[in-house]
DNA sequence: TGATTTGTAAGACGAAGTGTCTTTGGATAG
DNA sequence: CTATCCAAAGACACTTCGTCTTACAAATCA
């Protein structure tokens, strides 16, 4: 049986998290970020997380500035959905349905909650095709 | 940065898919299901996922019964709630509704489900308490 | 321009994870 | 008793991943 490496490993979402709160950085910028006691050793550390979130598409590097510049090309939403993508292939046969369901077993939602979910229904019952 | 490893691992997750469609077997059992082709190399795989698995929890073998017979201690839908709130943790500072949100938008659910979804809302507006 | 600083690129490195296999010895059946 | 099945322990190789080192290029500044 095959190893699944993870798409996105703990450090690097570290890095990510960054690029989410700021937008745009560089390699020194994210740092002092992450490491703001850092004796300077982690800038290279740094790096290769993101030579590896860029081989992965989900940083996009500017390479015409100078130092480069770092962008997200995955929001926090998109990897939200991706993981629960994964985890519904793993088990569920690829099938979301039945995470929902857990979910809301799941999770005490307060009334408000339940109510903008119930909104968030009513809206997809309104638009059946997916809006372009 | 420490790395977080996997709580269930896809051969070991192979093996309780197993468990769960047929609730208790024999490592012999498991064995011939996982490699139907197998030389009988594969035993001592098994045996020693089974073992990784019973460490933490996930099975209980019964070492009254010879050979040993193992069954799962947690459920499919356990281990989805398990995956989700990993996931929450990870990239919601540990709340679910972020994911509810995600998943509600990313599925193209029919009304059927839509309608059932809703069923299981008033529900939970019924029961604001866990019911015991 | 030459020296110093800062950034980039490439890869080495080790610890841990993970799937697999070997070995040894005990229990059971013919 | 002997052959077969099982249990237990650990060895093993390969990958992953966070970290660090080195070498070189670009920029700043005296």
């Amino acid at each position: 049986m095959a190893r699944t490496p993870q798409d996105i490993t703990d450090a690097e979402l570290a890095v990510l998290q960054v690029l989410w709160d700021r937008g745009r950085e560089t390699i020194r910028e994210l740092t002092n970020s992450l490491y703001p006691s850092g004796t300077g050793v982690h800038y290279a550390t740094v790096q290769k997380l993101l030579e590896r979130l860029e081989a992965k598409k989900f940083v996009k590097r500017d390479r015409g500035a100078w130092p480069h510049q770092f962008e997200p090309l995955i929001g926090r939403d998109d990897l939200i959905t991706r993981r629960l993508q994964l985890t519904a292939d793993k088990l569920c046969d690829g099938a979301l349905a039945p995470l929902l369901t857990s979910l809301v077993k799941a999770t005490q939602l307060s009334s408000e909650e339940r109510q903008s979910l119930r909104a968030l229904l009513d809206e997809l019952d309104r638009e059946p095709k997916q809006p372009s």
